[in-house]
DNA sequence: CGGCGCCTTGAGAGTAATCAACGATAGTGG
DNA sequence: CCACTATCGTTGATTACTCTCAAGGCGCCG
């Protein structure tokens, strides 16, 4: 519901002071590793969310049932799917990183079956459903990589089942800081093991399907093991391997692996 | 790995006595209600899939780690997609029903994160990926209806997600028996409340992510209340509104909504 | 008939939720 | 400028939901 004033173009941000937007833009980082943009891919999808808006935390993006005509393209923050229950509980059913979209699929749009709503401040483009899709038509190969990333948002929603079924509130835990600093370091926002992720802690509860009490006593254990540092800003990473290890946590399913030598036969 | 003899087109199978299979092909009547076939598409589609294969319940289907060539098509019986554990504790990550597929996505295959195998004794259809993508080309109608289908399919993962994160026992059960109903329903596999679930207990647990005995208390409960009849072969619901309202059931996410009035997107 | 898989039930343990209270921090308004 | 309020983090105590372990029963198949 708070909205900072609508910003056009390069906005300087808390989190994010590169000198130039362009060079950055996570949506094409995220690209240019599945697919090989060219400089015309490139700068049309600098140019199609060259105005975008900021949004404070918690603000809804997209209400449930409602019928979206428009892409929406997270330029910065984190935002999140989430869904309600009557008595008010919600759950967070993925998480929106910088470079990721959310909208109707390409050509067939239907009633939102969930919300979207900033987590934190956000840096958000909005690109009629039109332009979008002449876009798309246009540049095959963003069409491309973002089919591929489609996929690995799929492969991550089938991730969390597992991770809500199947692990304890430690290997949740444990299993989305992996996850997160893979998906982060994809649009550069890694840095040695350290990553911007300004979340309460009732947030990563209604991510991991537990309380915020316990996400606190959690939290305080993989503190005092010295697995990681968090400040409700920024998350580090001091022991990764164990992390790994705790959660099981294997990133090949959100790298949608390229067809192997043997082309299209089942092998 | 128990393979019963392949046997090509009309199979006949034990939970499955309509006279002639032709006439109800699942995908074909799921299809139908998403998008208005023409008779070359229904025939396109049966002589597509004329030649099945049985399998035992409890096999596998696809592996994971596998790179995935050809679509399967699930005629009869139900299907899973699971991921394991080191410890070997497994999480189901969605039911494959009668009329569902699951391959790579059509232009892109990649390794599968996950594995697919039978719950119950299923009839599979494969078909291999040039043929299939063949049809897709020449019956647009059912890539359309293909495509709201797997809109409908990440929205149940995303219920699942929420099932997981933020019901309890009872709720997650009730839930997921009320989806079942609405999903087979769309296949004419619902006579007056009850269908088919051929499942363990322990099938179940795997679902849900609760152990098997305590599915087998919720299951008690669940049938001392009067809500439902299960026998390891069929469930009955007989109180369909207590279900909804103790799950907070709604379909909506199962049926993508037409576009309304106002239309735009291309069909 | 014996074994095996699955269902059922009991007992005990444990993980995580709830309830409650206090501290810290930050933004607000007088 | 500072009390004031709200939000978030922290901790303790208690409750409870669900798991694990264990054992017995039932039905099916070799």
């Amino acid at each position: 519901m708070i909205d900072a004033p609508p910003s056009s173009c390069v906005v300087s941000s808390s989190w994010s002071d590169e000198p130039e937007r362009s060079v950055d833009h996570p949506l094409v980082r995220k690209l240019q590793g599945l697919a090989n943009l060219t400089a015309t891919d490139v700068a049309a999808l600098q140019a199609i969310s060259s105005s975008a808006r900021m949004f404070g935390p918690h603000a809804d993006l997209i209400r449930e049932g409602e019928v979206l005509g428009d892409e929406l393209i997270i330029l910065e923050g984190i935002a999140c799917r989430y869904k309600q229950r009557r008595t008010g509980a919600r759950q967070i059913i993925a998480y929106v990183l910088p470079g990721d979209l959310c909208g109707a699929d390409v050509p067939y749009m239907s009633r939102m079956d969930h919300a979207v709503g900033t987590l934190s401040t956000c840096l958000v483009a909005r690109i009629p459903h039109q332009a979008w899709t002449a876009l798309l038509a246009r540049h095959p190969k963003v069409a491309f990589g973002l089919r591929l990333s489609k996929q690995a948002e799929e492969a991550t929603a089938r991730e969390w089942i597992m991770n809500l079924g199947c692990r304890s509130a430690t290997e949740r835990m444990a299993h989305l800081f992996c996850e997160l600093v893979v998906r982060l370091a994809a649009v550069g926002l890694v840095q040695q093991g350290s990553y911007a992720l300004p979340l309460t802690q009732l947030d990563l509860a209604e991510t991991l399907g537990l309380s915020n009490v316990h996400v606190n006593r959690v939290l305080k254990e993989l503190r005092q093991q010295g697995l990681v540092a968090f400040d409700g800003k920024r998350l580090t990473l001091l022991k990764h391997q164990r992390l790994i290890d705790i959660a099981e946590f294997s990133s090949n399913y959100l790298r949608p692996v390229p067809v192997p030598t043997g082309m299209r036969a089942s092998e």
